[in-house]
DNA sequence: AGCACGCCGACT
DNA sequence: GTCGGCGTGCTC
């Protein structure tokens, strides 16, 4: 017998599989996905079995050992790996190994194990055998049912040995899973109102496959989710939820928990090796039905999939931003394929891709248009805050005077302060002017090094501006303020309690939630965060949104900055209001004009849909076109440089359908003395795209000095 | 990723 | 003459 096998190792050059004899003792344990231990060169690797062989070849070197009992990665896997590959240019190797967590990867030094709980059984006993009165109290004990800790409790661990080494007594160890606690808080169950119902029954009953969920905040999509999932418990089928970041959305999790209970398994990347590992285990052997969990959960190996539905279906976190850059959406369309299952796309804002979908009629869309409780939506002042007269503060009059009320009535507040883009960019202090490329209405970069604004889609460079070309005042510079900043003149102004969310203060494991569960207790009054506190919360008593500054999230060098602006003042608005007492939200910004803003005074989704597409399909941008950025690095400026222009003329010979812009640097143009430029392809038909791009791999794979980065459909 | 092989500069 | 630089190629 021979098999061949993926070694651990991510390389073009060897993105194959190797072929190795397998000694007669190992016969039996030899299965398609068990990882083994192999020969390699020098080397001694793991790798994952990929193919049987029951020829037999004498010029082959042995495998070590067998590493698994279980199957790691099943047929289903083993196919998912190979589309990813194709999609994203990967080694087969790096698709795999992104599929598993960190124990069940394929690597040398791996010290995560599995947990055991160590039980005593009664091997064998017979009337011969002579047992002293400890040794008769042991087995008594056995008897009842009791486990190796009990009886250590009573007896001295010498009189158990006795009896383990004379083979009267056997030790037993069951596989442990650590995090299994239920710490559920009980949630009602709520009766769907008829909109929801509909949408429900338009999943259930319709043909098509995919569907794009587009809800209002608080219109209740978790529930027709969990509804949804329900039905396809019924018919012994599984589910897998994504959610953007599971510490982000920690309510939602509870929900989940306490209506499944223990048929749920959670992954996310804020357990532990171990903790995961075990949740991984849950699954694989079929003790769950559900799995909820962020990006990588797409590839939990469930059997018999009926639905995957995938939360605020527009975030970036489903794009995985290292290599392999899948999309965890690509994904789930493959495995519902497969598994002749639905996936639900939820959102209350889109992303346009996915509703430019539903126009053509590719993925079915599903509306809840009222928020669940009937609640209005809460309502939203807009203030500018180049007609602020007190310049300098963050706050302004209705602000502050609106706090002061809510304080006094004892509700809560949530402020926003945007970060999205907070690196550099030249913006006016005075009028908010901020400079764009004239090519690519894209905001352009500041460089200090070269004091230079930059396009990072082009390559356009000017001279940094010194008086705004608007207001024509001294006073263009770069803008940045932190949420310590506020937090400070919060102090000064108000007499509250405000808790910090941001990076700082929620790097350490379990933080979020302690966050978010002493605010809800009324431990605060005002709630300060960046993004991360848009999603999903919910918060009876929060009647005030403010987001202190709207605009940095429109200043981002991106095509997509006026969607990635909608989409968080939609979303931070709908956190306000949400039970019993009407909610306001204010928005401060320099532009108050501009369409994004504008709209999301009233979440016109449609609306905002409508005009954005216009400019994407003026300035061919997606949903009219699909994008691929390469990146050219290396360590040598002079190399990277000259390459890069190479590149780019090959690829403008070789992809006539194509649009090839730059070579043009990026932010991270220089990043631990390497240096990149980027190649932004655009598209909308290119049949020789894949092909050309793999030579182009090819062609430096050997080539020390040049590292090729691609990306499909790249988010930033 | 390692490691060997191989072909050109400065050294006991 | 040899030691060792790292460019190139191979690993079942």
């Amino acid at each position: 017998m021979t098999v061949n096998v993926l070694v651990e190792l991510s390389n073009r050059n060897i993105d194959k599989s190797f072929t190795y004899n397998v000694p007669k003792e190992f016969e039996e344990d030899i299965k398609v996905g068990v990882r083994v231990k192999v020969p390699f060169g020098k080397q001694k690797l793991e790798g994952f079995i990929i193919e049987i062989n029951n020829s037999l070849q004498d010029d082959l070197k042995d495998i070590y050992e067998v590493v698994d009992k279980d199957v790691i990665l099943t047929p289903e896997l083993l196919e998912l790996g190979k589309f990813i590959k194709e999609k994203t240019l990967c080694t087969l190797i790096s698709a795999y190994q992104a599929m598993l967590p960190k124990a069940l990867k394929a690597q040398n030094k791996t010290n995560i194990k599995k947990s055991y709980i160590k039980l005593i059984e009664i091997n064998s006993i017979n009337e011969d055998i002579k047992l002293n009165e400890k040794q008769k109290l042991i087995i008594d004990e056995i008897k009842k049912g009791n486990n190796r800790k009990d009886v250590l409790n009573k007896i001295s661990p010498s009189s158990l040995n006795t009896l383990l080494n004379k083979n009267i007594l056997k030790e037993v160890a069951i596989e442990n899973y650590r995090l299994s606690g239920g710490n559920s808080i009980e949630y009602p169950r709520y009766k769907l109102n008829l909109e929801q119902q509909n949408a429900k029954d338009t999943i259930l009953n319709s043909s098509d496959k995919v569907f794009l969920l587009h809800g209002v905040t608080g219109s209740g999509k978790t529930e027709v989710y969990m509804e949804l999932i329900e039905e396809m418990l019924k018919e012994d089928k599984t589910a897998i939820v994504l959610v953007p970041e599971i510490s982000l959305t920690p309510q939602m999790v509870e929900r989940f928990k306490s209506r499944f209970q223990d048929e749920i398994a959670i992954l996310h990347s804020r357990l532990s090796e171990g903790e995961k590992y075990d949740e991984y285990r849950k699954i694989a052997k079929g003790l769950v039905k559900i799995v909820i969990g962020a990006r990588s959960a797409i590839f939990a190996p469930l059997n018999n999939i009926g639905i995957i539905i995938i939360d605020e279906e527009h975030t970036t976190t489903y794009k995985q931003e290292s290599n392999p850059k899948y999309s965890a959406i690509d994904v789930a369309i493959k495995r519902i394929e497969t598994n002749n299952a639905k996936l639900v796309l939820g959102s209350a804002t889109p992303s346009l891709e996915s509703y430019a979908r539903t126009i053509a009629k590719k993925y079915h869309l599903v509306e809840l248009k009222n928020r669940a409780n009937n609640k209005p939506m809460p309502e939203v002042t807009i203030v500018d805050m180049n007609k602020e007269k007190k310049k300098g503060s963050y706050f302004s009059e209705i602000l502050i005077e609106k706090i002061k009320e809510k304080l006094d009535r004892n509700e809560q507040i949530i402020l926003l302060l945007n970060r999205r883009g907070y690196a550099s960019f030249v913006t006016c202090s005075s009028c908010g002017y901020v400079s764009k490329c004239p090519n690519c209405d894209v905001t352009l970069t500041y460089h200090k090094s070269s004091d230079m604004e930059r396009c990072h889609y082009c390559g356009y460079a000017t001279k940094r501006h010194e008086v705004c070309p608007v207001c024509h005042e001294k006073s263009v510079k770069n803008l940045g303020v932190g949420t310590e900043k506020i937090e400070e003149e919060l102090n000064k102004l108000f007499n509250a309690r405000v808790i910090r969310m941001d990076f700082d203060t929620t790097s350490t494991k379990g933080a979020h939630e302690k966050i978010i569960s002493a605010f809800r207790n009324h431990e605060y009054d005002i709630l300060l965060g960046t993004q991360m506190i848009a999603k999903g919360l919910d918060f009876k008593d929060v009647t005030l949104v403010g987001v202190i500054n709207a605009d940095t999230s429109l200043m981002i060098p991106n095509f997509r900055s006026s969607e990635y602006t909608f989409q968080l003042l939609s979303q931070v608005a709908g956190r306000s209001g949400r039970s019993e007492k009407n909610g306001i939200v204010i928005i401060q910004t320099f532009n108050p004009e501009h369409y994004a803003i504008q709209l999301s005074k009233t979440q016109d989704y449609n609306m905002f849909f409508k005009q954005e597409m216009n400019i994407r399909k003026k300035l061919n941008y997606p949903p009219y076109c699909y994008l691929v950025s390469i990146k050219v690095i290396s360590t040598e400026y002079e190399i990277v440089k000259n390459e890069s222009s190479i590149i780019v003329k090959r690829l403008k010979d070789n992809l006539s359908n194509s649009l090839i812009l730059g070579p043009s640097i990026g932010s991270t143009f220089k990043v631990k003395n390497t240096y990149r430029f980027g190649i932004t392809i655009k598209y909308k038909k290119e049949d020789n795209l894949y092909p050309y791009l793999e030579k182009l791999l090819d062609y430096y794979k050997n080539n020390a000095k040049i590292k090729i980065d691609i990306d499909f459909n790249p988010i930033s």
